[in-house]
DNA sequence: CTAGGTGCAAATAATTTGCAGAGGC
DNA sequence: GCCTCTGCAAATTATTTGCACCTAG
């Protein structure tokens, strides 16, 4: 669907030494207006029927030229030859693979991604990439039905990823809300009710976007997910409100465990922003996640306000015994770890 | 190391209609004795090595015949050729891939298994089978150290399934223990004695099979995780030891606790016991996998049980008011889904 | 004796390369 | 004019196949 996008700029791809040309041009938008996974040989057809003079030699030369210039990507699907499929404007993702029809279909695993990386680690080993097939039968092929057409996962991506965002978003509004009626300190209700009031303005932007995003496809909600974020589905900070609801949460843990929801989240608004390629996308997700980690530095600011002050007396006695005493020491192993 | 193995029965696997030969055994056997994903071509060299009359063809007709028979799988490292491993005592893995040296490492991991179900699901996509391969540098590589040999996969298998085995049944003994002292009906409580003591027998059984493993390679410990499985590291027992912990827990719920923690453990059983393809191994865990499921259902029937017995007077009146008030209802929605 | 199994050489199939001429800067 | 791009044909690489011959059951 539409993804009739014009050329991107090739020209700043275009690597050093290189010469312009309207043979490799030609092959580049022709490959650009396809969607899905060509291989060499696909190509070849598609770019004869435009010009038959064009030779298969220069064919593969430009799908290596594009793979080397970051617009394509080579895949391997096991067939015994390579397949190639846009970069540009295309997230990385893994495939399901049917091997009925051949069709393959993508989808993106935050939670995968994060195992592969694990046992990376664990391994000592340097991942630079990594590549998860899944192969079997698909949906249409088992069922006899006809195959919904998909949507580019571009565009899928970002409605998942807004849809996380937006979760995150709502549940850290409720979060600082409760907060706000919670906690004792009236600085730090201050606090909460700042953030509170910021997460409901992101909130907002977060919605529209999600709007506008729906005009690009009116379809576009009822396609299956392509981005896999498990901890996300209730927001970031759903399991930090849960943790407020708990009995003898007193101020410096409500600090303890926004410092640690803000910290996901900002993670979540990198990670994620640099994998759009969209400039806009990117750009609203590239913002928020400086924002949250002001927030994340307010509160680890204000977390550290607070414990100076419990500390000296005048105050609760209670509260301020306890600090001086046994609990300073943790309290501060605890702030220091907040900051990692 | 020591997989020498003289060839399997191979009688059996033969398929119908198939003769024997000496030169295909030949080309087995030098294939069976070799570690690690070989080409076509290295196993040629091997096998010319032997007896330079053997052809190319009957070689890779070979390979086919035994990826027919199951004694080995064809892999793609996106060399553009395949490689081949064992199958035959080598469970399905996935694989570091390092690009520096070509070596490539092996591993499995339960959780990202689980998760690829779930994508599978989420799509409708029927899986018959995946590819995990992380591209990058090795330790080795990137160090520059020599590389540690690796010991077979096998026997990594056996080591991590067996000390996942092991936690769990520790684990179980720990949260059978605590019933005992927790529960208050007598009959639960002779349950849950029994249990136990089953549970200690297990865990002997597993804990000697552990030993002689330790036999076969001395530095078998000392070797990198093979399974990955983050849930089941401290026994599959031990979220439902916590719960018991909590406050309120009553019989009933004590039950309903142990139902689901004795499915999760019949699973793995029965999961893992289906991998290995040691038959020892295999026959170990599929006996625990039956004995796992029956504790299941006796946990259930005694659930049952306990219901009725609650329902009618004469017991204790709050819990036998609770039980026929608006709680029945939820009790038996409760125990449905304990069925599943 | 007959269905497989095997060797050899030739066929495929995807991709790459050498080289001479064409074309952009 | 120089250096890159391109077409063409030939080369390369991994794997498969046709066919005549061989061998186990």
């Amino acid at each position: 669907m539409a993804t009739t996008a014009a050329v991107p700029d090739l020209d700043r791809l275009r690597p050093a030494g290189t010469k312009r040309s309207s043979k490799r041009d030609l092959i580049v938008n022709v490959f650009l207006k396809q969607e899905g996974h060509l291989s060499a040989d696909d190509l070849v057809d598609l770019i004869k029927r435009e010009d038959h003079r064009i030779s298969r030699a220069t064919v593969y030369r430009t799908l290596q030229w594009m793979v080397d210039a970051g617009i394509a990507r080579k895949v391997d699907f096991g067939e015994g030859r390579f397949r190639f499929e846009h970069s540009y404007r295309h997230p990385r993702h893994f495939h399901l693979i049917c091997k009925t029809c051949n069709r393959s279909y993508e989808f993106l695993s935050s939670d995968i991604e994060a195992l592969v990386e694990e046992v990376a680690t664990a391994r000592a080993f340097t991942a630079r990439q990594s590549v998860v097939q899944i192969y079997g039968t698909c949906e249409s092929c088992s069922t006899g039905r006809a195959p919904e057409e998909s949507s580019n996962s571009e565009l899928l991506f970002a409605r998942d990823a807004l849809r996380i965002a937006i979760a995150t978003e709502r549940s850290g509004m409720e979060f600082y809300g409760r907060g706000v009626k919670l906690v004792k300190d009236p600085r730090a209700r201050e606090v909460f009710r700042k953030l509170a009031t910021e997460e409901v303005h992101h909130l907002k932007t977060l919605e529209a976007r999600y709007e506008d995003l729906l005009k690009q496809d009116p379809l576009l909600e009822s396609r299956p997910t392509f981005l896999f974020f498990k901890g996300a589905a209730n927001g970031l900070f759903a399991a930090g409100t849960d943790q407020l609801r708990r009995d003898g949460v007193d101020d410096l843990e409500a600090y303890r465990i926004g410092i640690r929801c803000e910290r996901g989240s900002h993670r979540f608004f990198k990670r994620y922003g640099e994998r759009f390629e969209d400039s806009e996308g990117k750009q609203v997700f590239l913002q928020f996640a400086d924002e949250e980690r002001e927030h994340l530095e307010l509160l680890i600011r204000e977390y550290r306000a607070l414990v100076k002050r419990q500390r000296l007396p005048g105050h609760k006695a209670t509260a301020s015994k306890r600090a001086r005493a046994g609990r300073g020491a943790k309290a501060k192993a605890r702030a220091r770890s907040a900051q990692r």
